[in-house]
DNA sequence: ATTGATTGATAAGTTATATTTATCAGGTGG
DNA sequence: CCACCTGATAAATATAACTTATCAATCAAT
């Protein structure tokens, strides 16, 4: 019934009006001057009425300053949506929820994300900090768009790209007889106070699982683990990333043996289209973040 | 910088969405799937993202939702405003000035006015009646649209376009002795206290001439005259259209000889453009007042 | 008036875009 | 497993858009 009108015919017809002539505004426009008089001349046959003066020169009919704002109207309604969808389609605009385990979430994201906002100063951006375990949840279930976690599991609903590794090593208090060691092997931990904590569970399918099973104590809360140990009640394990780094007298020595590695990487789902924003984000995480555990 | 969105291509991806697949939509377009499909993917490479999912069937991609209901705004007022403008350019909607002379204002235009608006129920309409010599001013002067009017005289601004003539006759109380008679001639006149009005100039160029000449009284406005006759303070003369046929004790009497005659005419500003509107009335101006003196 | 430089209109030819027909491959449900 | 959907693809074709070249009309300045 009605007929689609074509913005760029509309846009002629503008630019004839603000630049006087067909032929001045054949220039702005990059195109020749016949292309203008019939785009201009097919719209009007379309409309069955004309919008110029025929005879007289560049001038509107009374059809056609009518026509004019409208036209302008939606030439603006237009140009306001297209830039819209074009700044979300390229990433500078949108909204990216991420996932990460607390350890990447202190140690890695805060360098990470301002080099990232600085790229896309546009981009709003949450940041959850949750176990692996739910991190991988919050993925599958689509409450976040990435996630940076160690696997919890293997999933058919999660596409894994790997990262970088962290290592496991022991923490202990400065005063401990560990604390002066560049590294340790698990038979030197056999007799020690060992505190279990979320990533105790790396060492159960090694050499080392015995001391694992034979520990009492499972912590899961990081500040309270870290105070426990700040306070000499006993020895743990964790992933470099995970040690608090600027803590005064706790140390970390490596693990020589067994080399016990959590394996950290960007997590999606799977059969899921991420928004453009999100992508730019993965694109940026493995530019910076790809075997690299200190970010740039 | 910014690409032109085609509104069709916008259309399709909505309707697309609507009816749940491509093969529905090509249906409800009128278009061969393939159409659609092509169409759609020359979009999302235009714009950089996919609107729909791949793999899985014609689901949205995080992009497409979001563009989504931009589309769907864009497309709503393109076909508000499309409606608007065909609506005008048919003239089905707009407003039209006319002016006409008291006489056709009050015998001809009730009766006309009503068969317009019944066949154009949104139109505006505003009627001016002034003397002849004003209604062409304003229509040169662009206050209206169209006059309906005798001509003052020839104007190059004006385009006269004959409709009806209007024959003058004497008009006398129905006691005078000229009451009882068919018609009459010039020379009965002489003698009779005849009262000039605004368009006993039409005998200026007739034998009756010195008839007019010789008046002692002129009277401009109708109400006065008419009442100066009802009176029995002389006769007159007028066009039919003019004499107040409601009146119960005043005679018309035709003039046989000389027969003289008002000629009636659309007047519209030559050079200028009519909008649809005043087009779509002037067409039932044209049509239903040409060579008809009593309207419809 | 004649010329020269505008203007927009027009015709023919070309390129680009849109659309169709025909065919294909991937899922899905009987 | 097989018809029967879906959307994708290729080639052919029709339509639309654009360019080049040319024209007629208008206007200004000689």
């Amino acid at each position: 019934m009605l007929p689609d009108l074509k913005i760029q015919q509309l846009r002629y017809v503008i630019t004839v009006v603000e630049e006087g002539s067909f032929h001045a505004a054949s220039r702005r426009l990059h195109r020749t001057q016949p292309a203008l008089s019939m785009a201009v001349r097919e719209l009007e046959q379309r409309l069955g009425q004309n919008l110029f003066e025929r005879g007289a020169k560049n001038r509107l009919t009374p059809f056609g300053e009518y026509c004019l704002p409208r036209f302008r109207d939606l030439i603006v309604q237009h140009d306001r949506m297209a830039k819209e969808v074009t700044s979300h389609a390229d990433g500078r605009q949108g909204h990216i929820d991420i996932a990460t385990v607390p350890s990447v979430a202190s140690r890695i994201m805060p360098s990470f994300l301002a080099e990232f906002i600085a790229r896309f100063p546009d981009l709003n951006i949450s940041l959850h900090d949750e176990n692996a375990h739910y991190v991988c949840q919050m993925v599958t279930h689509g409450e976040v768009d990435l996630g940076i976690t160690s696997l919890w599991q293997s999933d058919e609903e999660l596409e894994y790209t790997h990262l970088f590794e962290d290592k496991v090593g022991v923490v202990c208090h400065q005063d401990h007889a560990f604390a002066s060691l560049k590294t340790l092997d698990w038979r030197s931990l056999q007799g020690e106070k060992l505190i279990r904590n979320g990533t105790s569970r790396l060492l159960m399918s090694t050499v080392a699982a015995k001391l694992v099973e034979n520990s009492a104590f499972y912590i899961s809360n990081m500040i309270s683990l870290i105070a426990m140990l700040e306070a000499g009640a006993g020895i743990t394990t964790l992933p470099r990333l995970a040690f608090p780094e600027h803590s005064v007298n706790l140390r970390f020595i490596p693990l020589s043996d067994p080399v016990v590695v959590r394996r950290i990487g960007l997590v999606k789902a799977a059969n899921r289209t991420l928004s453009p924003a999100a992508q730019a984000m993965q694109a940026f995480i493995l530019e910076k973040l790809r075997y690299d555990a200190g970010g740039s």
